[in-house]
DNA sequence: TGTACATCAGTGAACGCGCGTTCACTGATGTAC
DNA sequence: TGTACATCAGTGAACGCGCGTTCACTGATGTAC
């Protein structure tokens, strides 16, 4: 009566899912074969294009996800604006380091799929945007020494970069903030001769 | 009598490598076939084994040239080795964009191949060792505001990152440059009154 | 210097493996009456 | 509430494509005498 297999079949697709994390976590997208996934899931290949057109909609799927649970978290923002202080920079930093680790598997996903596929490409390009436009316009306020979009992709390259290879450093928020926090070259009021 | 055919063989090799070269700018090291780079350098497919045992075996000839040629660069080097200067650290921003520049193909040939394969990962690490410890000699001497190490592959992670994306950009030698000697927050004599 | 044979770079069609994708089948859930 | 039929998630063997790799062949270069 009540749906139990629409239930059941949601159920499943999210185990493939969650599955297709743990084996990208694992070998990485790119090495991850679809049959990688279903075994990990513990169901029959062919379950998974009755979920799935393909891994490349699989992947899709799955950033659809992290755009949903990005636009929450940048919803509870309420954060000093100001890049001219630390403790502005240190939130963001924190703010896009969490998000790093706690999505490596997609992120990672996703770059690696740009690598082979222009459209993942593009599709990345269109996700960062936003986010690189709210960088620039903090930055924008602390009257840096360059320009202030050039400055934000700095910023995206250093926490995307580094949150990879860093994740198990407990003081990278710390190191990558002061550094960020100097590097931008904050105008007059407090910083360089502090 | 002069070996004519050790120096056409010689030839062809060498043109292999440049084509593939050539392929791995246009589409990338990952999505290049054998007769991608067979049909670029005009050859027929099973030419390019003759020379080659796999496509990672070319990558890995392509890398030993590299290597080659850094050493001879890194021989020239009569630099200021003290990153409180701002020149020292933009000789050395000048010098891995350089490097960066002019072996785009074969450095994002290396970097993809390390995201498929354990083996090239590795080797990147074991190429990166040597350029990180010696930037971290450098920062070491501005007293700066972290671990050298960390702050070098920090370094690292911004010019490789950006020498990509900002090829065509002129003055992003000098935007990282100011980036990097704000963002090392040298010690005393000039900076931060730490 | 010439002849006969050996070697080897280069060729491209053919082979075969890996893996994505399909498909006929099963059994459980849903629907109609 | 029960029966008969329809639907659909799930299965896994089979199919077929793409592409790396091989191999028999060719013709030019090298060697021996």
């Amino acid at each position: 009566m009540a749906g139990v297999r629409k239930q059941q079949a949601a159920q499943t697709e999210a185990e493939l899912k969650a599955a297709a994390v743990r084996v990208f976590e694992r070998i990485g997208y790119l090495n991850a074969k679809i049959t990688d996934i279903t075994a990990e899931a513990g169901r029959a290949t062919g379950s998974f294009y009755k979920h799935f057109a393909s891994k490349e909609q699989l992947l899709e799927a799955l950033l659809v996800d992290l755009l949903a649970e990005g636009d929450e978290s940048a919803a509870a923002e309420g954060h000093s604006d100001d890049f001219r202080d630390r403790a502005a920079v240190r939130y963001h930093v924190a703010a896009y380091w969490d998000f790093y680790r706690r999505h490596r598997a997609v992120v990672e996903a996703l770059r690696q799929a740009a690598i082979v596929d222009e459209g993942f490409a593009e599709r990345s390009r269109q996700m960062m945007e936003p986010d690189l436009a709210h960088l620039a316009e903090h930055i924008a306020k602390a009257d840096p020494a360059g320009d202030p979009y050039v400055l934000a992709s700095i910023f995206a390259t250093l926490v995307s970069g580094l949150a990879e290879p860093w994740a198990a450093d407990d003081d990278a928020v710390e190191t990558l903030t002061t550094f960020i926090h100097n590097g931008i070259g904050a105008g007059p009021v407090q910083d360089r001769p502090r």
